[in-house]
DNA sequence: TAATCAGGTCACGAGGTCAA
DNA sequence: TTGACCTCGTGACCTGATTA
């Protein structure tokens, strides 16, 4: 699939965190979004324009960028890219360039029924159209569901997201040549996740709830949504064409976007597949989950504006007062509000972990540095939790479907593992741990860390029977939530269903069903860390730990290493007329030499405790989803 | 790998600025790029030779050879160099030298066949031999489509805008003992952008231009390339070969370059990897998308020129009215011939856009010198921009074919990232964003900045199957491009390949063979910001091609990798005294061997399963995707 | 087995520093 | 002012993990 750095305009080199980028996005978002206290704030109001050239000129603006498209550490997946994603992206570039062709032909078009997505981001900004994008939404409900994430989640309401987090407007945005706003639903559609799965990210327009006003804010806004949702549960591929036109409501991105016309070379996506047509996705996730994370975005909006220039300080106010308020999920931004303002000493800690070196420099300034940036990576967090955010699948605390929904994933996804994990996650999280604290928690798990995104896997959808179940169990699953979020993510979590179950549940329609939607998964992943604060801090800190290690590894990179360190070495070494050599040298060799065993225990540590961390959650439940998981499927 | 500094021909201490440079001229560049006010008018008409022992005497001229070198702050780049840079540099050293060789057995080569290079300057400076070079593009086509960019864009372009912009001859040029002329193309290969990725530079030759007379010139050009090229499509490796005796024409610096006898080390980059030889590369930026660099770049060298002295007044003035004439991306320089003369501001404006930081310093004397400075200054941009510029890769669109291309590409790539991406970006690209903003807002873009160059970026050639398809898509791009200048990018960039796949492909030769091929990579980025029309364009198309080879690309690649790491020692090591080392070493690499090594035994990929992530998955669609997905969709 | 990506590794170069 | 050196961010490549 030949894509575009949706950052830089670089060739990608894969589809990382949610976004289609190169390495080097792909390395800075990781490294940007772990050490934010790395990022100066940009000279130029956060209006650089981001392209290969200068991407390195503005941190602030190309993680801005990041996270426009919709990158999100949460967005990740593994694994092979179903083809369905595959499919959804290239139907996606078909729009985008038939958007950017149409753009060339008419400026005027963003501002015209483009606008949707604009007008979502303004309504962030200012007024709000959510009843009417939720209305929208509704309209396209379930369909949503099936590929939220994907197109939904990525595009549309990450970029609303980030827009809001950028203060951008839908307009701004467009006006940026970038296709990245565009892009991003492009990108996004498949984003975050994986092809299958896609990300349930809250996500829903930050937009959306802004103009909704949420009421306990987020979460009502989700709840309207979801509600929303839930109410087309049951829509048929067929919506999906309809959902198109709608996009532009629900999905102020692609709405925004100058969207394209239909790709020539391919049929009509919902004759290919009913389920997927990117509108539609992006619709989803406008509509399908947004609410909570709406909320969370508008504080990471609030956030990230802050991040970048003062300009649109005041939509950051506006937001940062409004997400506590908006979502139910306060609690879990709790501290890091109280962070941007005070709690240096504990982010600032994180941080420091993080940046092992000097990240000082950067802010050189004192606490006030720190303070910043804690806030920055609060909202930073804010955002990224709002884009992907899925409440933890709370998982779920399945509802008593959930079982066969297990069962089904098992059954189904028997090799998704991702789906696997989701459920596990599910289950396991919100059976066991987390989901519990989700329900519960979902706070705390914010606050662990990043969260765990929901992710939801992209699946071709089923039979629109399949469909129209999965919204009935999103539904359900909304009801029988807790959390707004949460339903909110089980709303677009309806839309998981993974091919798998479909697969599956095709047999036993009924269940299947309802499977599906359990296979989707969310995963949530919890960092934990750093918890909350640092967030990613977490992560890093996490990692840091340690454990240790495999050996074969450590050979294999020792050996590379030595090569490394020798080059090195060898450089630096001869300048023997300089002392700097030596430190260098030594720095080289030893440094390096130090750096692969950090490496090798981060390795080892995250392997063991982030990872670890997810895995153990899941372990339990994961295995038997994995080993078990179709033979219960089967059973059920 | 040993190189010499373009500028002054010590030791190069690594690729600065878009050359191999020495410290002291990267840092006088670095100084000099920000501090114009710095720079006294040189004393002796700007006629000052450059080397080691003088650099220091005349400011002007050192500055001035540091942008006929190819250095503009826009071309560097970070990170790693990627393996294919390192290997397309030692081919084009080999060239070279083989070129030198046979220069210095006869000098009249330049003017003959072999004058491609040659004849390409001269050309620029009195006729233009557009049409044949194009024509022997079309023979190289897809070949030259591969990498188009590293060498064309970097070597030939650059330098011959530069000479336009100094008001250099080729011939004076070439009467520079400086490599440097040979050299840029060498330097710039990888150049700008990153190892993989050469920044497609427009600058097609100037000189071709010039002397083409560029219909609406540079466009003309290019498109006469692209077309050429897109003709070629489907050219198998084998034609590559074939390139190498066309690179002289196509590819002027290196023909007119003093080259080097073959690398004693590597055998004849065409036999190692045919598609790839550098002159090839050449040739596809000179003739792919010269055009509206070129314009760019007469523009460009006529403001330097009007940098340093009044000696090339005249020449400038030449240019310059050309320019708008020429290029069909006039558009894009439209603001700069202004600025030249009156609108500072907006320049100045610009330029603070793009230095984030500090423009402003540079210069601090009174209005007047502050409007020198900015003029110069905006000379100077105008230099690189046109130097650098790439338009978008446009990619795109895939027509029909381009279903088959891409379930080869992805059949043939599964692993290969990198030819991946390329593939996608050109496709992404030029269907998406940049290429789209380039065309319409290639101006925007430019103002924004310096402009995005187009980076090509080297990545492997994935199967023959795929450049073709490629370099179909590159056709059709052309064709659907607006600007001759991606056309030319697409043609190159039909390559994609990974390292992957080699290895998998391995197992199945011919697959593997293509896939090697594929592997290599020759990215094209689309900067696409300005438009670049030209160049960037022709770079990022040119991604290209190439396939082949797969062992050799391989054995290649490590020697060169080897090269790298002992030149990297070694020079260093040294140090001190000098530079010698460079030389030595190249061949060792074992580095390099292990490296490979580990790639080709990835092949396996377990997984455990840490990480829990969430998918569904699709099978059957998958399956069905994964060697189809591009068929699926055109069949949806 | 193949395809993908998160992460990690470390070659590289932009920039800064500062002796000369 | 120069340029050797250093620092540190970047990004190409790899590994390992995860899904197809």
């Amino acid at each position: 699939m030949n894509q575009t750095c949706k950052v830089c305009g670089e060739p990608a080199a894969g589809f990382h965190f949610g976004a289609f980028t190169c390495e080097g996005c792909k390395s800075f978002f990781g490294r940007s979004y772990n050490n934010l206290s790395s990022i100066s704030d940009c000279k130029n109001n956060g209006e650089c324009i981001i392209n290969k050239k200068n991407r390195t000129a503005c941190k602030a603006c190309r993680l801005k960028k990041c996270l426009m498209v919709g990158m999100s550490k949460s967005g990740s997946r593994y694994g092979r890219r179903s083809n369905w994603f595959k499919i959804h992206c290239l139907l996606q570039e078909q729009q985008q360039q038939a958007a950017a062709a149409m753009a060339a032909h008419h400026n005027s078009q963003q501002a015209g029924g483009g606008g949707g997505g604009a007008n979502g981001v303004k309504a962030m900004t200012g007024v709000p159209p959510p009843a009417a994008a939720a209305a929208a939404l509704g309209m396209l409900g379930h369909a949503a569901g099936a590929y939220p994430s994907l197109y939904a989640a990525a595009a549309g309401p990450r970029s609303k997201e980030e827009l809001m987090m950028l203060g951008l407007d839908a307009g701004d945005y467009a006006a940026l040549k970038h296709p990245a706003v565009a892009s991003p639903s492009v990108s996004s559609p498949d984003s975050h996740n994986s092809d299958s799965s896609v990300e349930v990210s809250v996500r829903g327009n930050p937009l959306l709830h802004l103009g909704a006003k949420t009421p306990t804010s987020g979460s009502g806004g989700s709840d309207g949504i979801q509600s929303a949702v839930s109410t087309v549960p049951g829509r048929p591929p067929q919506l999906r064409k309809d959902m198109p036109p709608f996009l532009p409501l629900s999905f102020p991105g692609l709405g925004s976007m100058p969207v394209m016309p239909p790709p020539a070379f391919l049929p009509p996506s919902h004759l290919l597949f009913p389920g997927y047509h990117p509108a539609l996705y992006s619709h989803h996730q406008g509509l399908l989950k947004p609410t909570p994370e709406q909320q969370q975005a508008a504080v990471a909006a609030a956030a990230v504006q802050h991040l970048f220039n003062s300009s649109n300080a005041s939509a950051v106010q506006r937001f940062a007062p409004q997400a506590p308020i908006l979502s139910p999920f306060t609690a879990q931004l709790k501290e890091e509000p109280t962070a941007q303002h005070s709690p240096k000493s504990d982010v600032a800690t994180a941080y420091n972990n993080n940046n092992n070196n000097n990240n000082n420099h950067i802010i050189p300034n004192g606490s006030k540095v720190a303070a910043d940036e804690l806030t920055k990576r609060f909202y930073l967090d804010a955002v990224l939790k709002s884009q992907q955010h899925s409440p933890p699948p709370l998982a779920t605390k399945l509802p008593p479907h959930s079982k066969q929904d297990y069962s089904i994933s098992a059954l189904v996804t028997p090799n998704s593992e991702s789906g696997r994990e989701r459920v596990k996650s599910r289950q396991s999280n919100g059976e066991l741990d987390e989901e519990d604290g989700d329900g519960s928690s979902a706070a705390k798990v914010a606050e662990d860390e990043e969260e765990e995104d929901l992710v939801v896997s992209m699946t071709p959808p089923r039979s629109p029977a399949q469909l129209t179940q999965a919204a009935a169990v999103g539904e359900e699953r909304t009801e029988a939530q807790d959390n707004p979020i949460d339903l909110s993510m089980k709303a677009t979590g309806s839309c998981v269903s993974s091919s798998t179950l479909s697969r599956k549940s095709s047999a036993h329609d009924s269940d299947s069903n309802e499977a599906r939607l359990d296979e989707e998964e969310l995963e949530v992943s919890a960092d934990g860390e750093k918890g909350a604060d640092a967030q990613r801090d977490g992560d890093g800190d996490g990692e840091v730990e340690e454990e240790e290690d495999n050996s074969t590894t450590e050979t294999v990179k020792t050996s590379i290493e030595q090569c490394n360190n020798n080059n090195n070495n060898n450089n630096k070494n001869n300048n023997s007329s300089t002392s700097d050599n030596e430190a260098t040298s030594d720095q080289v060799g030893l440094g390096l030499v130090k750096r692969k065993l950090d490496e090798l225990h981060r390795e080892v540590c995250e392997s063991n405790s982030k990872r670890v961390r997810t895995e153990v959650a899941l372990d339990a439940p994961v295995k038997m989803a994995n080993s078990n998981a179709l033979d219960l499927t089967t059973k059920v």
